[in-house]
DNA sequence: ATAACGTATGAACAGTTGTTCATGTGTTCA
DNA sequence: TGAACACATGAACAACTGTTCATACGTTAT
């Protein structure tokens, strides 16, 4: 417990495989960004069309389509296309818990 | 319902006010990084010190002081010291079960 | 066919981020 | 006091990211 290096292989040996922890810093920097975490909170309510995403967020048509593709990327969101509009809604419901631990977390 | 207007209205009266989320996002953004997810992921188990931490992520030691400090702003790890050494823990259990939604995410 | 609409995509740019090297600060021990 | 150690910090740089503009694609209606 003392031995620098037996603390180091120890602690080596109980961390998930490196490609895990590469996918997850992936994963949450996804909720790193101001627009996309509105975004996604807006379609916690419902699903939403393009171009109301935007002018909830307030933003360009294209900023938002190229954010929908990064959230589409790692599966936080789906789309259903009818007719010209494309209506987006989140994939499952771990994405709002996540979302509300990290509001428990700031709000102290 | 099938206003644009009305829908656009209705769902930012009930989001987070803007601070909030750009908050929410800066908090997230910490998780957004292999290194630092790494470290968070070794001091589940115990404290350490800074350069079992860099041996462990297999880092120089400046690169993680200032990860470290990014983690100390956000609030997510706190220093002991004890003579020439610093001491590092997680802030709360917050962390490691975020983390662990996280994972439950991606394995699917 | 053509026009209008909603959405997606590519190129370009500014701004941000993570890493390293070099150096500084503070502590311990001789 | 001075050397050795553990850690922190600043500057510099490459790499990445988010936004916008312009444009392309697919659908609907005329």
């Amino acid at each position: 417990m003392h031995d620098h290096q037996s603390v180091v292989e120890k602690t080596k040996s109980k961390m998930p495989d490196i490609d895990t922890l590469f996918e997850l810093a992936d994963f949450f920097k996804v909720f790193g960004d101001s627009t996309r975490i509105r975004i996604m909170c807006a379609l916690f309510e419902q699903e939403l069309n393009v171009c109301c995403i935007a002018d909830i967020v307030g933003m360009e048509q294209s900023t938002v389509s190229h954010q929908l593709r990064v959230l589409r990327q790692e599966n936080l969101v789906k789309v259903r296309r009818e007719g010209k509009q494309s209506f987006y809604s989140l994939e499952d419901e771990h994405i709002q818990k996540i979302f509300e631990m990290g509001l428990e977390h700031i709000l102290e």
